[in-house]
RNA sequence: GGUCUGAUGGCCGAGUGGCUAGGCAGAGGUCUGCAAAACCUCGUACAGCGGUUCGAAUCCGCUUCAGACCUCCA
């Protein structure tokens, strides 16, 4: 199997990826919370670990990728007054919680489609799995690391801390926590401030409740993520994903319970996107900076200079790094998309290449470029620039400056195919649209044999009117030197 | 305040001790009846100040600036 780097957040550095069995490959992902549109924020996530998994597959990994759906609340940054968030909204808009939850994963799972994001081998609900959190919140309570308050469950972080190091993957130590925390003056259950919940108890009105040996209630926010990575990928499993935002408490509070539950780490590698910005603002919920990736797709929001398809915003995405933050703006989409626009009409100009005797350039040199760069901890940037650069060598061969045999064509198409379409997981939109042009493309061509015919009787006017009148619906007509060629915009 | 990350040409973004990233925008040119598309040429950028080195945008230190996180009911 190739060799490749992965950069793991446990050790700050660039590993080579060995999986626990050879083959396979574990992967879990923290997927989004059901309360609202999807927003460009969850793009990134989204496509991110898209690539990794095509890029796993492509590889012949066979991958189980779990990524789930938080749907029984969450704690967020603006969290009011600490309701769960599922539940205030339903009895705002009188709908059942579930009923949101639904709508927003049904809102989601098409905003993702169109991303061209794979849908994930397993997708668990974390509402569906109240069990399986109570099970290991019994193990964890069992091992000591844990003591119930008033009908609540919360961790008990100085004892874990004692045996283990509680902090290590945000790179901090309890004393710095216990140092910049507040002691909340004994109107909380819990011992120490930086303890969190593993079941919490529900208020009356509390409506997401489920019955448990200690109360009926909810499980805690990070519970889930731990419950379901275990059932469905074993004690063990390779590499655990999410957003940075979700280091600390979210990620370091999971390693804490699995390692607290199962005596051992669970996650090996832990591999974090960046965020994407505002005007170097992370953009998110939160904060109310957010353009839902709907309002993209439609250009409808007071930010947005025009529409952008969800292509666009997935090679937006793709051109840079996964661990660097990445700024919005028009101007950068607006590049993204004339940047795409171009690459797909080379791969349209790749398939029309003739053959000839020789080749003038070497195809294995993109083929290896564009391995290097993935296997370099998915350098998805440094595969496009190797992309372009042989954008441009199409082109040429088009023109005739270039030339490939016809294996080195083959073998190109080949190269050109796996890396755009299933490991950057691009799609042609362009083509998708057109689905009747082989209807019209009789007619096309009729008219633009009739537009040869007037330019070779110098009849300029009929030519360009033809021209103009298939630009007008759409059509853009090119010359050749021995004839044309033409696209649909 | 603590932990962490970053500062690259007009914009977006790779890279990382010496060798052109790439895209978009811009300028000039080729082709064309004119266009469009494509192709060719062009920018000599790495926050600032020191240090290490034969050589640093890349390593080290300091400074400045920016961002993320700092825990579930405040």
């Amino acid at each position: 199997m190739e060799k490749i780097v992965l950069y793991n957040t446990l050790t700050r550095r660039k590993e080579t990826f060995e999986p626990i069995n050879p083959e396979h490959v574990g992967m879990y992902v923290c997927g989004p919370t059901v309360y609202g549109d999807p927003h460009l924020g969850h793009a990134r996530p989204a496509v991110t670990f898209d690539l990794l998994y095509r890029y796993l597959q492509s590889l012949g990994y066979k991958v189980r990728y779990v990524r789930n759906i938080t749907d029984v609340g969450h704690l967020e940054q603006d969290a009011d007054d600490g309701e769960d968030k599922i539940a205030k909204k339903a009895r705002l808009e009188q709908l059942e919680p579930m009923e949101i939850a639904h709508y927003y994963t049904e809102r989601y799972h098409d905003a993702m489609r169109e991303l061209g994001v794979k849908s994930p081998s397993i997708e668990p609900h974390a509402s569906g799995h109240i069990i399986e959190q109570i099970e290991m919140v019994k193990r964890i309570l069992d091992a000591g690391y844990a003591y119930e308050s008033n009908g609540s469950i919360y961790f008990d972080v100085e004892k874990y801390n004692k045996d283990y190091h509680y902090g290590r993957l945000s790179g901090r130590n309890l004393d710095d926590i216990v140092t910049n925390t507040r002691e909340l003056d004994g109107q909380s259950d819990k011992h120490h401030s930086f303890d969190f919940a593993l079941w919490k108890k529900a208020a009356p009105e509390h409506i997401m409740r489920w019955p448990s040996p200690w109360s009926d209630g909810f499980p805690g926010w990070h519970m889930e993520c731990s419950a379901m990575s275990t059932k469905y990928l074993g004690e063990q499993f390779d590499i655990h994903g999410g957003g940075m935002d979700l280091m600390f408490p979210h990620h370091e509070c999971e390693i804490a319970q699995s390692t607290a539950a199962l005596g051992k780490d669970s996650a090996r590698y832990w591999v974090h996107n960046n965020m994407i910005t505002i005007n170097g603002q992370k953009m998110g919920k939160s904060l109310g900076n957010f353009i839902t990736l709907e309002q993209l797709f439609t250009g409808n929001h007071p930010m947005l200079q025009q529409a952008y398809t969800p292509m666009t915003i997935r090679f937006f995405v793709l051109q840079a790094h996964y661990r660097s933050t990445l700024d919005f703006s028009n101007e950068a989409l607006q590049a993204a998309e004339k940047g795409l626009d171009r690459l797909m009409k080379a791969v349209d100009t790749l398939a029309k290449v003739k053959p000839a005797d020789k080749s003038t350039s070497d195809v294995a040199e993109l083929e290896r470029r564009c391995r290097e760069a993935m296997a370099d901890d998915l350098n998805s940037p440094m595969v496009i620039s190797a992309l372009f650069d042989w954008v441009r060598i199409i082109n040429q061969a088009a023109e005739g400056t270039q030339t490939f045999t016809a294996d080195d064509l083959e073998t190109l198409r080949a190269i050109v195919n796996r890396y755009v379409f299933d490991i950057l997981g691009l799609r042609n939109e362009k083509a998708a649209e057109t689905g009747g042009k082989d209807m019209v493309s009789p007619l096309v061509e009729m008219l633009l044999n009739m537009r040869m015919d007037a330019k070779a009787a110098k009849d300029w006017a009929t030519s360009d009117k033809i021209r103009d009148n298939l630009t007008a619906i759409g059509i853009r007509v090119k010359d050749r030197k021995d004839g044309y060629d033409w696209e649909i915009e």
